[in-house]
DNA sequence: AACTATTTATAAGA
DNA sequence: TTCTTATAAATAGTT
């Protein structure tokens, strides 16, 4: 756009050069701005010019540092800081290690040391967990199942009680319009004792299961915190 | 620029929204690549869109780390840690806890009396098991983590190595012929550092650690789409 | 910095 | 999403 048409590489006149730099760094700088507020998007632009000028534009509300972190979150990607950030590093690879230890005090689960737990072992160790929660878990729902049975004979005798006394009742009066009642009462026996068993059977394991929700999390809001 | 001027503002029909996004990302990738050619410049741009889906550009032959890390040497604003030590420490503090916990209570977790206990006491033991997994499967993926970085930091070395290495070529070859690469040049672009990059990150965590895979937002390179 | 002839981007419509 | 096209915007070369 312009006099003539230019092809896309390296403009030799350093004159040129500088002046098509600042032309078209203000075209950009206004259409990355136009964008952002446009389609409501987060937008951090860096420029270096080739004699390392710093150029940028953040779209507001925020700053480039808020985008850049953002942008690592989601890409995973650290930048290296230029500071004494080994020290952090290490100190916390010492609290993580002596944690591990302490956690897996644990070890007469296995009969093992575990200060030298490899990964193998730690999956070792969690599948064992696992069969343990699987255990408790099935001995649980056993109970849970007895409790269920137990509840549907109450039910089943309660509701041949009923039909005994409706049908003294009955015979007490003598046939007129007792059919009312009845039909109520049957309504309730056919709603409430199931019911209730599905409800305690389908909310237990929600509540008992946190480790399932932490392995999915939300895809795109990488600002969510890690599941530990 | 279009069949009718429209004012600067956030486009309210979403359809549209999107459908301007869309191009105008286009027209804007194009043109920060076009300045970065042209006049030798060193850009990097970060695009989020209103949904929280990542675009980025990256002037070749760099990456976006190396832009972002200029950039804080340039400014001194330093770039919050995506695991901060505050997590960390708050997190070592309930492992410690926890640990505790479960140390005190180890027996109960070997023993076979489990016909004793009640449908209260076994629903607790079991989320304690559960807590227990989970620790043990976020201490695997600790593990793993660390791994990962090492290869990470590995990778981000060789690629600088390679692109000495690349630098030097070029400089032996003489500065008469270099111009005739540039056509093959837009290829490499496309191609080499940041898309390796990008798929050595994305495959690594593929079968090593599902969930933080789902963790990372759709990654759209824009360095793919480039004319020419 | 301005000025314009041209090229390029893109809004709206299909 | 992609294409088409009329129109707005960007800008290369010039002053």
């Amino acid at each position: 756009m312009g006099r003539g048409k230019i092809e896309i590489k390296r403009i030799q006149n350093t004159t040129t050069r500088q002046v098509t730099f600042s032309k078209r760094r203000a075209g950009l700088v206004k259409k990355t701005h136009e964008l952002s507020v446009l389609c409501d998007a987060q937008i951090g632009l860096i420029i270096f010019s080739s004699t390392g000028k710093l150029f940028q534009y953040c779209s507001e509300p925020f700053r480039m540092e808020q985008i850049i972190e953002k942008y690592q979150k989601a890409t995973g990607v650290r930048i290296p800081e230029h500071d004494s950030r080994e020290d952090l590093v290490s100190e916390m690879a010492m609290l993580r290690q002596e944690t591990l230890r302490l956690e897996l005090g644990i070890q007469r689960y296995i009969g093992d040391s575990m200060g030298s737990l490899q990964y193998e072992e730690l999956a070792k160790l969690e599948q064992d967990l696992e069969i343990s929660v699987t255990k408790v878990r099935n001995r649980k729902n056993d109970l849970l199942q007895q409790q269920l049975d137990n509840l549907r004979r109450k039910e089943r005798m309660m509701e041949e009680e009923n039909s005994y006394l409706s049908q003294w009742i009955q015979e007490q009066r003598g046939g007129g319009g007792v059919m009312e009642n009845d039909g109520e009462g049957q309504q309730m026996m056919d709603q409430l004792p199931f019911y209730e068993g599905q409800t305690s059977l389908q909310l237990a394991p929600l509540h008992l299961h946190p480790y399932l929700q932490l392995a999915q999390p939300t895809i795109h809001d990488a600002s969510n915190s890690h599941p530990h």
